[in-house]
DNA sequence: ATCATTTGTAACAAGATAGGTTACGTGTCT
DNA sequence: AGACACGTAACCTATCTTGTTACAAATGAT
């Protein structure tokens, strides 16, 4: 497996979703992301458990944005896809028993609890409205150039 | 399996071969880690290759320190196992063609680079000895006592 | 010289997790 | 009733660390 891209792709759809007329569908998401329906749907779960998203059954249903994304910061979506481990380094036990494994892992875990701090701050400060203005920036056309197809039809 | 644990590992193994009057065979050290040996050899070429331990084969071989702890950082030992990726999340596809995609990219990339710079400027400073001063801190009888017949004998 | 000891390494299995796929159930609009 | 779209379970795939087995090569003891 590579490394989890679940946050990274949940900030991509919703800015999409954010320029779209309509309901999306879980299948236009998921040609959006190159993927298919049923992980776009697994994925959207917790996002809509959480009230970022609505999603609704049946004909004419699909999947919209429940806020603004100004409303949005980058960790809420991290938490509300389960907070999945950052680190991809750490300890071979959780508890050991031995003195020297225990002062290492102490060590260790406190570099590694600044770094995550400072990330998880600033996954607290951005929105995905930021990064949507980033967007507009490098396209002040304010449309994107490769899902035109999926974002102009259905 | 869960997170890479190397370089705890190999933290935990150094201290102990300090305090280990004779070389230590990679079956002793897989009892110390509760792992096995072929295990201990993997992970200990790249120190040796590094320079931070020497390995001698036959009769009466195993592993021994090459330098003082003082003299090897954690980020040495980091960069001695193969500079593992350190986070576990990332972008879903390396170069995406979607300008949405790459403002998140850009702006989530951002975010890790700092904590991993961060984390990594931690890792340059601090040196075993620091770790092997704080467990003598919390044992000042200055001996292990999960691992003493593995480090008294042999 | 022979044998036990120990590293060096290749090859493959196990375990974990994200992602992909198939199948089928349920709700909703026409 | 039928088409559409989400909800979800079940199973497979890919990838990476770790575990295991097997064997070659080096070294010291007898």
């Amino acid at each position: 497996m590579r490394r989890d891209s679940r946050l990274s792709r949940m900030l991509h759809v919703l800015i999409h979703m954010d320029r779209h007329y309509k309901r999306a569908t879980s299948e236009t998401i998921s040609k959006m992301l190159g993927t298919n329906a049923v992980v776009v749907r697994r994925t959207m779960a917790g996002l809509r458990d959480s009230g970022y998203v609505r999603s609704e059954q049946g004909h004419g249903g699909g999947w919209e944005l429940a806020r603004g994304l100004d409303q949005i910061t980058l960790f809420d979506i991290y938490e509300a896809i389960g907070k999945p481990p950052l680190f991809a380094i750490g300890p071979s036990v959780d508890q050991p028993e031995c003195l020297v494994e225990q002062a290492v892992d102490a060590k260790l875990g406190d570099a590694l609890k600044e770094a995550e701090a400072l990330l998880l701050e600033r996954l607290r400060t951005i929105t995905i409205a930021d990064i949507a203005a980033d967007f507009d920036r490098r396209m002040p056309e304010g449309r994107c150039n490769i899902h035109t197809e999926q974002s102009a039809s259905a």
